[in-house]
DNA sequence: CGCCTAGTTGAGGTAAGTCAATTCACGTGG
DNA sequence: CCACGTGAATTGACTTACCTCAACTAGGCG
């Protein structure tokens, strides 16, 4: 039961729901089928119609859009404790690319499985829609980045957000975390060019307030980060009245 | 009858599921609750906790973040047929702002009655759950193009983008639409400034393109202008297998 | 040993921003 | 009826944030 209490989705969704043993039971059965992917296929999409979504369970995964002049943008990034392609399951269809970004490990969930245990447990259900409706915030809030703030803000910004969903899910605290992204990878998910990401990084770097080298983010200045841009964790955090 | 089959929800929904004389009937049931609201006082949102949500009937609205820094950043336009706040129902929070542009028109629909609805016609939900979906692929793609694409393409990309969703529920043809977004609009959803909207409009016209002037956009030279944008509607309009 | 990928740094170019002035349409009140 | 104010569009001059091209370093691995 343990093992079951520290999967990173049991983690993530504790955070806002407490859950009962016989809920994380229900939630451990959805991990029964254990699948690893390598980084760099891409793993679904793309008009695919899978009847499969997946809890990432180890790794980590990019989502992105290719654009017609072969650029791309990266929409988010996932960590252990999301769920990839829910919608996909939903509709029959996707408009954007998933690719592991290191070797992953996951639990293939099929539709079905998923709302049986949604049928047996509603509170599970409600912290599953509030998980989604999290990304979706995220997305907005990347958006808006990318139209209004200038390049240091907005790393700034990604490096804190990335932080605080790596706690929730204890791969990270307040010093830092594990970061396998590439400055490639900043690029395409920041909208800047790679050698503009590592001039942002060193000019972070040189204020005293992030460092991001070899792997890892370190925060050096965690106020001051969060002053810098404009951080508010409202939108990650709020313990709000989820279910009435 | 022909008032409901003419109304733009209606209008939309019955391009991609072909909806019977009963589920017609329901989705009048819906618009009875009518209401009218200004331009310019906002409608809902920053942490409200409304239990309704709203069908746009008349007039547009746009949902948009504001930035510490005073800046805005426009998420989306909505126009007649749109749902607003349908997420904010469910979860009882929401992040972002929304604003009529326009004196609007809107039906109130009650939670309640919306499960209801859903639970008579299984086909309603899903065209409405497709809404959804295409709803947040228009995000996504908009996050592209603040991303990675230039001025010009961004300003493309969006009129041919709203012109498609305009004509699905009858606002709009192939030589083009009436327009109540000023230049400070466009320049809050496209993250530019609003001097530079006004040169980028400017050289689209110049070229022949586009012209939107007066409060009307009208395409001068519409394969071209899809060509420049690498416009591909099928986000928008794919007629995919939505019931299995 | 040599190749490949990731990171680093410099020089110069360009897309888009800021500041500022002007025009025009409009409404409103003296 | 005209003076006035206000919001939108327009254009010019100048600045800047970020890009592109290019060269170089350092580590990992066959």
């Amino acid at each position: 039961m343990i093992a079951i209490g520290q999967s990173p989705l049991a983690r993530k969704l504790g955070a806002f729901v407490a859950l009962s043993e016989a809920e994380l039971a229900i939630l451990a059965r959805l991990h029964e089928r254990r699948r690893t992917f390598v980084a760099g296929r891409d793993l679904v999409q793309q008009g695919r119609t899978d009847q499969a979504a997946y809890i990432l369970a180890k790794g980590w995964v990019n989502s992105y859009k290719l654009l017609a002049d072969g650029s791309r943008q990266i929409v988010d990034f996932q960590i252990p404790g999301d769920f990839l392609g829910l919608r996909s399951v939903l509709l029959h269809t996707s408009d954007h690319n998933i690719e592991p970004i290191t070797t992953i490990e996951v639990s293939e969930v099929l539709a079905n499985d998923l709302i049986e245990a949604f049928a047996e447990t509603p509170r599970l259900a409600a912290a599953v829609l509030w998980a989604a409706s999290r990304d979706e915030a995220m997305v907005v809030e990347h958006l808006a980045g990318l139209g209004r703030r200038d390049a240091p803000t907005r790393m700034a910004h990604f490096l804190l957000e990335l932080g605080n969903r790596l706690r929730l899910v204890g791969m990270g605290d307040k010093t830092g975390y594990d970061c396998p992204l590439t400055q490639y990878l900043l690029a395409d998910a920041l909208g800047l060019s790679a050698v503009h990401v590592n001039r942002v990084l060193r000019h972070l770097r040189d204020e005293g307030l992030v460092t991001f080298r070899d792997g890892r983010v370190t925060f050096d200045d965690y106020p001051g980060l969060v002053a810098l841009a404009d951080f508010d964790s409202a939108y990650l955090d709020h313990q709000g009245p989820l279910l009435k």
